[in-house]
RNA sequence: GUCCCCAUCGUCUAGUGGUCUAGGAUACCGCCCUUUCACGGCGGCGACACGGGUUCGAAUCCCGUUGGGGACGCCA
C-alpha cells in the first residue's frame, strides 16, 4: 500500500511551500487509494505544539486536504526512540561523544569558513571508557565508500561516505534528533513514498545509514525543488504571505491556491486548470521538475478569478459574509450584484470592497470625472431624468435599460450625456459594473436620492 | 570556502536527436466588444545562459564556463 506523509515542524502556521509538499503527498496517496498521514516533528520541545497543530489542521480543513489515522507527535514517542538508540549503542553502531558545545562551535565555524576543523568530531568514536560528563550519542558513519539512492525526481544520488560525519542522534538531555526519529517513524508508520523539499537531500544519506543499521527496507524518495520568491531566493516572511491562511484572508479560493501550487514544479502537457479529481488522476511524482520555481502572484490571481467565475453564488455570498463582513444574504438583488462582480474581480476581498462601494452612498466624487462629464446640460439631464423616473417602475436591469433608452430617445441625446453622469451620481466615479445592473441593485428610490445628493453638491 | 542540485519567453511551463522558422499559460501592448472600468474574443512582443565537443542532424547527449539555489547544528 502507498503511504505518504506530511511531517512539519511546529512553527505555528502552514507554510505555502509546505502546502505544496503536503499536496503532492496527498495526491499520490489518494491516487493509489493509500494513506496520507500527518506527523508533527516536535522533538525540540521548545514550541507550543497544540497551537501549531491547530494551525495546520485549520489550513488542511480550508484546503480540503485530509489525513488518515491519528496525528503522530514525536514528542510522545521518546520511549520508542530510546529503545532503538540503545539497540544501536549495544551493537556498537553508535557511541557517546563528550565533546563540549564550545568545541563543537569551533568545528562548525571552521566548516562554514571552509577551513579544516581544529578538533576531530569523531574523537570519541573508539573511546571505550565512561566519563562523568554530559554526552550526546553519535551514529558511526562509514569511513569510506559511497552512499547512493535512487531519487524519483533527480535520479541516482551518491555521496562519498567520508562527507557524512558521525551525526548526533540523541542530545545531551537524552532527546533524539531529527535525522534519527524520521527514520524510526517513517518505518513504524509504514511509509512507502516520501515526497519532500530538496533541502532534505543531504539528510537522506544520513537516514539511509540508519535504515541500513536496522536492516530495514528503504522507501522511495522524491526530492522536489523549492518554491522561491519572486526574486529567486528562499521564501520568507518578508516576501509577504507564506502562511497559507493569509490567502484565505486575501480572498483566494482554496482550489485556486491548490491549482496554482500543483503547477509549480509539475505539469501535464498544456493543461492549466485542474480540478481536484483531475489532479489526483494525473499526478505522478515522476513528472516533478528538477528546477526550482518562483512564486508568481499574477498567475495565482488569474486562477483565482477563474474559480470565482465558476463558483456558485451562495458560496461566494457565504465567504463574503464570514470572511469579509459583507452580508448581502438578504439583499433582494444579490444575484445581480454577485453575477456582475464575479466576472471582474481577482479576489473575494476585492469583491467585498466593490460591494461596499456600491451599497454605500459616495462620500466623495472623482473631480476629473465631474469636470469631464458634469457640464451644464448633463446636470439638466440628471434633473430631468429623475423627474422622468417618477411614474416609471423599473426593477431589473432590462427595465432600467428601457427607461434610459426612452429618455435618450425623447430628449434626442447621446448616451454619454446621461450615463456617465448617472454613474458618477451613484458611486462617485466613472468605473464599475454595468450601469443598468447598478441602478437595478440600488433601486429607484436610492437612485433618485443619490442623484439629488449630487445635484445639491454642485 | 567545501559538497550537492539546477539552467527554454519577465514568470509558470511543453519539449526526451530530425515533426522546433521552439508550443501553451500568465503578464505586457494593440484591435474588437462596450455608456465606463473590467470580463471576453482576436492579434502582437518575448526564450533554448555561454563555449566547446558527439552526430548527417542538437533545446534535447557529453565536457567546461557562467549564473542561480541548497546543504554544511545537541533546528527540522
Amino acid at each position: 500500500m502507498v503511504v505518504t506523509r506530511f511531517a512539519p515542524s511546529p512553527t505555528g502556521y502552514l507554510h505555502i511551500g509546505g502546502l505544496r509538499t503536503a499536496l503532492f503527498n496527498w495526491l499520490f496517496a489518494r491516487k493509489n487509494n493509500g494513506k496520507f498521514r500527518l506527523r508533527i516533528e516536535d522533538t525540540d520541545l521548545s514550541r507550543n505544539k497544540q497551537e501549531a497543530v491547530d494551525a495546520i489542521i485549520k489550513a488542511f480543513n480550508w484546503t480540503g486536504l485530509n489525513y488518515d489515522d491519528e496525528v503522530v507527535f514525536q514528542s510522545e514517542r521518546f520511549d520508542i526512540y530510546k529503545k532503538y538508540i540503545n539497540e544501536l549503542l549495544k551493537k556498537g553502531l553508535a557511541y557517546k561523544c563528550y565533546l563540549t558545545k564550545e568545541e563543537l562551535e569551533k568545528i562548525r565555524e571552521a566548516k562554514l569558513k571552509g577551513e579544516k576543523p581544529p578538533i576531530d568530531i569523531r574523537k570519541y568514536r573508539d573511546f571505550k571508557g565512561e566519563l562523568d560528563k554530559p554526552y550526546v550519542i553519535r551514529f558511526k558513519t562509514p569511513l569510506e565508500g559511497k552512499i547512493c539512492f535512487e531519487d524519483g525526481v533527480k535520479g541516482k544520488q551518491c555521496v562519498d561516505a567520508s562527507e557524512i560525519e558521525d551525526f548526533v542522534i540523541a542530545r545531551s538531555d537524552g532527546t533524539p534528533t531529527y535525522n534519527f526519529v524520521v527514520v524510526i517513524d517513517d518505518k513504524e508508520m509504514g511509509m512507502s513514498d516520501i515526497i519532500r523539499g530538496d533541502d532534505h537531500l543531504r539528510n537522506t544519506f544520513k537516514q539511509l545509514l540508519i535504515y541500513k543499521a536496522f536492516g530495514w527496507d528503504v522507501p522511495n524518495f522524491y526530492h522536489v525543488p523549492m518554491i522561491h520568491n519572486e526574486k529567486g531566493a528562499k521564501m520568507s516572511k518578508r516576501d509577504g504571505a507564506v502562511d497559507v491562511m493569509e490567502y484565505k484572508k486575501e480572498g483566494y479560493l482554496p482550489e485556486a491556491l491548490l491549482n496554482f501550487l500543483v503547477r509549480l514544479g509539475w505539469s501535464y502537457g498544456d493543461q492549466e486548470i485542474f480540478s481536484i479529481e483531475e489532479m489526483i488522476n494525473l499526478f505522478d511524482p515522476k513528472d516533478i521538475n528538477k528546477a526550482p520555481s518562483r512564486f508568481n502572484k499574477e498567475k495565482l490571481d488569474w486562477l483565482n478569478s477563474h474559480y470565482i467565475k465558476n463558483s456558485p453564488n451562495e458560496r461566494i455570498e457565504r465567504i463574503l459574509r464570514d470572511d469579509f463582513g459583507v452580508d448581502i444574504v438578504n439583499h433582494d438583488k444579490k444575484e445581480i450584484l454577485i453575477d456582475e462582480l464575479k466576472e471582474r474581480v481577482k479576489t473575494l476581498k476585492e469583491m467585498a470592497r466593490e460591494i461596499e462601494k456600491i451599497l454605500t452612498p459616495p462620500s466623495e466624487y472623482n473631480e476629473k470625472a465631474i469636470k469631464k462629464f458634469l457640464k451644464e446640460d448633463a446636470i439638466n439631464n440628471l434633473r430631468e431624468f429623475i423627474e422622468f423616473l417618477k411614474d416609471k417602475d423599473p426593477k431589473l436591469p432590462p427595465d432600467w435599460h428601457k427607461v434610459m433608452d426612452e429618455f435618450l430617445k425623447q430628449k434626442e441625446i447621446k448616451p454619454k450625456f446621461l450615463m456617465p453622469p448617472l454613474r458618477i451620481a451613484m458611486v462617485g466615479d466613472t468605473k464599475g459594473i454595468d450601469l443598468a445592473a447598478l441602478l437595478s441593485v440600488l433601486g429607484k428610490e436610492e437612485v433618485i436620492k443619490r442623484v439629488n445628493t449630487l445635484l445639491s453638491k454642485i
